[in-house]
DNA sequence: TCCCCACTGTACCTATCGGTACAATGTTAT
DNA sequence: ATAACATTGTACCGATAGGTACAGTGGGGA
């Protein structure tokens, strides 16, 4: 008997694994104890190691932003896709039981080694909810304004409910901040 | 000649490298190499190690939040003091250019080692917080709400301001914000 | 059926990790 | 002046870091 994986298996275990460890955090034994897979299989997949690892997970993360948000925000209804995203960001955050990986990893050093997937991500967010509140009739300036405010209340959240280690100051926080874009369209 | 250091000279720089590396990024050769101190010199004042280095950081970044924030927004002023923790902070963060520790260990699993110390510090500032917005008129549901969201503000707009290497949009977050606490009360 | 090859586990590499030991240095109190 | 002591640099420790080499395994196409 022998387990066999495919490359977008590991994915998803790598990404919680560097999300509870950091970037320097997730040494080789620690991935391979956390999600049962072998170096031979992870260097398999990955031969650029570690540094190839975080990249392929920001890239998986970046596409599942894309489609989940960043997409209806531009394309779709604005209410509903700015409605939808609150849904679906309180989701995949498991209701701030679960950090933003691009963030934590702009905090430190590791910034410098995937900056322009860092920076895309979070200018592609702030754009598209910009892009939806100016449909729903903000005006250019105080779209830019509350989609940043937006942007940031979520990554705060994220870190104050992982802080006090209590998920509802984040659904809290989400609530808080859809009323308050809701009110300005 | 030889250069001698006493432990609070120490301390900022170790705080330093903390912030820029994180705390497993911060190795002790790097801490050597950043700060200048030798290992004799760190193992003689912090016999603890890294973990005492980094307690010893936090409970003085503790210390000047809490005389330079905490004390004022409990004590003096209401206005007064919402006023100048807007001011402080963004000297503090150097307009974003300077990340929050405690923010940072909160993100990943060095949260483990200094649970007690990061809950404290979040939890005393929205407290803080909140008592001056009551102060100023607030009331308790609304004032906590607020609070919870100056916070998360900070927190977020540090994040975002390193992730996209602008800290325009720190300065800009904290101006958001202190027009719309000072619009609540 | 059997062969090929994608996939895996194990053993091993060097560099560096956090930490210790200790002799040398220089400052201070007497 | 000198004894006592706080502070420092250097050499060293075992453990673990990220990474490589490679032989084995087993499932799928011919």
């Amino acid at each position: 008997m022998k387990t066999v994986y495919e490359r977008a298996d590991i994915i998803p275990l790598l990404a919680e694994t560097f999300r509870e460890l950091g970037y320097e955090g997730a040494t080789l034994s620690r991935i391979t104890e956390r999600t049962g897979i072998g170096k031979g299989s992870l260097y398999h997949f990955f031969p650029g190691g570690k540094e190839e690892m975080a990249g392929a997970v920001l890239a998986d993360i970046d596409a599942w932003f894309e489609q989940a948000i960043y997409r209806p925000l531009r394309d779709d209804d604005a209410h509903q896709a700015i409605a939808a995203m609150w849904v679906n960001v309180n989701d995949y955050f498991r209701g701030g039981g679960r950090i933003c990986l691009v963030g934590a990893f702009a905090l430190d050093d590791t910034r410098e080694r995937f900056s322009e997937a860092i920076g895309d991500y979070f200018i592609r967010w702030t754009e598209a909810l910009r892009s939806a509140l100016m449909r729903a009739g903000c005006a250019e300036k105080k779209a830019q304004t509350l989609a940043e405010e937006g942007v940031c209340g979520i990554q705060g959240a994220l870190v104050l409910s992982r802080a006090l280690r209590d998920g509802a100051v984040f659904t809290r926080a989400l609530e808080t901040l859809a009323n308050r874009l809701e009110a300005a369209t």
